[in-house]
RNA sequence: GGCGCGUUCGUCUAGGGGUCUAGGACGCCGGCCUCUCACGCCGGUAACACGGGUUCGAAUCCCGUACGCGCUACCA
């Protein structure tokens, strides 16, 4: 089983009923580098699992960056491996900190924990780039002292020349390293012209680069179509190409699970593992994450353009509904369903979003689409990665939301309910026993209508002052205004239920029962006028659930002054 | 332009030469339930990019084309 990327034995057997794992991994794994994902019962120290997600402090958790995230840390919990974190703030120009603390923020919303970087540290550390220079330093001199990289004092415009005579012979450009200071009589005659220096990669100009893909399979790319790329600029700070690397390496990390952007730059990174004499990870290029309906890469700067596909209009709109009751500011950079806080601000389930991302480029099998913490983590694996870039479904994403929302108890669902009515300030904050109360009644009312918990908003009704309630006034013409026996009718079920002996939803069923079979007439004919009258609302749960949570004394406040109003000329 | 990667219902996917008149899910459409809304239930719609091979047989293997995406930066 050492080397092969595909579910421990154990992990199969336990739930065989209820799984069908896969026949055999798209790719044999045992091609490329052994790679070390032994069952958790065998452990192997000689090659134990590190795996990393370095994203840049941007000020924003985006929601392909959680999936690429999401399966690293799969791939480690699966295997018993370790999970960095590493910030990637080489060319940071503002304060880190305040924009790495919305990514640390999301990832533990989502509970993606990381075992090594920001905070809690480790034993590879510094965990930010920025504080790595030196290591950098250090490789770049290595290259050079070793001919893979060379001081290259050509000036911007001296390049551009040769691209463009290059392309004017429509002839593929080669550097002509003409500028390259070899020795020290070039290096000071550079100088002595003025010259500043960048280093750059030699590339080898002939043979073939190639990796073992675990999902793409076996990628070949001729040598000679790289570029010698920039490794340090003039100014001496490091690019990514050999940041990214030498971190890897110092890092330990095994497998190098990203984005397929990515796939293109590694020919030149194996360069730099040789060049360093380390040993290259095993690579695992992810498919991205793309538009809905597109293949183009999700964007968060794009939000108008995706706004006109209705499903994401819907998700956006659900969310700026909730926003806007809590006040919360709604600038399409903050606030965004590219970016994870979207979610948590809108009462999503975390393990929704998860499960979701998961679907997204991986597959159990023909029919397993609900997995728990502990599914993912036992059935994972990247041998069951897509090759193929899938876009974002907001649909799909919405309708995991609410299997998993259905799937709590009233009582875990008023639980993440209740901090969305105290910023609301509905309920005081903290909520007594008696508002604890009574929102479990309207989530229990209110039951599979709350899609996400900020839905709870939508029962504002609930919460006003009798006299503060607003009517909706088409609901009120149709329901109240209009049937010429509604306020006859509202008038003698008011006397009615002033007179109630009791108030519960099942006496109350009977209540209504009695009065349409009284007069013959359908339950229609009465239900809708006083839940309007009421509510203010023409939908809503059922009317006899709402009646119990108002109590008595609200709905016959509420329903004379709905009389009076229809009284009124 | 060059190089790399990709292409099964609108979307996520199953599929690894015959069990495929291509399965599941979301969406959509229709119906049932019903005090409205939502849920739920039942039914339906809908795909192997195209062209050549290989083979008794191709969604599946090979080649080509088209289209898409990525890289080709002193971005990451």
């Amino acid at each position: 089983m050492r080397g092969q990327d595909g579910p421990a034995p154990g992990a199969v057997e336990r739930t065989h009923e209820k799984y069908s794992p896969r026949p055999r991994p798209r790719f044999d794994a045992t091609r490329g580098q052994p790679i070390g994902s032994p069952p958790m019962s065998d452990p192997s120290p000689a090659s134990p699992v590190r795996v990393r997600f370095a994203p840049s402090p941007t000020g924003y958790l985006h929601i392909g960056g959680v999936r690429t995230a999401l399966f690293n840390w799969l791939f480690a919990r699966r295997h018993g491996g370790r999970f960095v974190l590493r910030v990637d703030d080489t060319d940071a120009q503002r304060n880190v900190a305040e924009a790495l603390a919305p990514i640390l923020d999301g990832f533990r919303w989502l509970g993606l924990d990381w075992d090594e970087g920001p905070e809690v540290g480790g034993e590879y550390g510094p965990y930010y780039q920025s504080e790595r220079q030196p290591r950098y330093q250090a490789a770049v001199d290595r290259l050079l002292a070793g001919g893979f990289a060379y001081r290259d004092y050509a000036r911007p415009e001296e390049i551009q020349a040769e691209r463009a005579a290059a392309e004017a012979a429509k002839e593929p450009y080669v550097a002509s390293r003409r500028w390259a200071g070899e020795t020290d009589a070039d290096r000071e005659r550079f100088a002595a012209e003025g010259r500043s220096f960048v280093v750059r990669l030699r590339m080898p100009r002939a043979g073939q680069s190639r990796i073992d893909d675990l999902v793409r399979g076996e990628v070949v790319t001729d040598w000679a179509a790289e570029a010698d790329h920039v490794i340090q600029r003039a100014d001496g700070s490091f690019l990514y190409n050999l940041a990214s690397v030498v971190d890897d390496i110092e890092m330990r990390i095994s497998h190098l699970i990203r984005a397929e952007e990515h796939l293109s730059n590694t020919p030149r990174q194996l360069f730099i593992w040789q060049g360093l004499g380390a040993p290259p990870p095993v690579f695992a290029h992810l498919p991205v994450v793309a538009e809905p309906g597109s293949r183009v890469k999700l964007s968060k700067r794009k939000l108008d353009r995706y706004l006109k596909n209705p499903e994401f209009a819907e998700l956006y709109e659900r969310g700026r509904r909730i926003a806007e009751r809590l006040g919360h500011a709604v600038a399409a950079d903050t606030f965004n369903p590219v970016i994870v806080d979207f979610y948590r601000e809108s009462g999503f389930l975390p393990d929704a979003i998860l499960n979701y991302l998961l679907l997204l480029g991986w597959s159990l099998d023909d029919r397993t689409e609900i997995l728990d913490a502990e599914a993912r983590i036992a059935h994972f694996s990247l041998a069951g990665v897509n090759r193929a870039s899938a876009s974002f479904d907001p649909a799909k994403l919405l309708s995991f939301q609410e299997r998993y929302m259905q799937a709590l108890p009233a009582a875990a669902r008023t639980e993440l309910v209740l901090p969305f009515l105290e910023r609301a300030g509905w309920i005081g904050s903290p909520p007594s026993a008696a508002e604890r109360a009574t929102v479990l009644a309207i989530v229990t009312a209110a039951a599979e209508r709350l899609k996400v918990a900020g839905d709870i908003l939508d029962y504002e009704e609930l919460f006003v002052a009798d006299s503060a309630l607003v009517w909706d006034e088409k609901a009120f013409a149709k329901r109240l205004q209009q049937p010429p026996a509604a306020a006859v009718l509202l008038g003698e079920m008011r006397a009615e239920l002033a007179a109630a002996p009791d108030f519960t939803p099942a006496a109350l069923e009977a209540l209504f029962a009695g009065f349409v079979a009284a007069r013959g007439l359908g339950l229609g004919a009465i239900v809708h006028a006083v839940r309007v009258a009421v509510s203010g609302k023409a939908v809503g749960f059922g009317l006899f659930d709402l009646l119990s949570i108002l109590g008595r004394e609200r709905v016959l406040a509420r329903i004379d002054r709905a009389l009076a109003r229809l009284a009124a000329p």
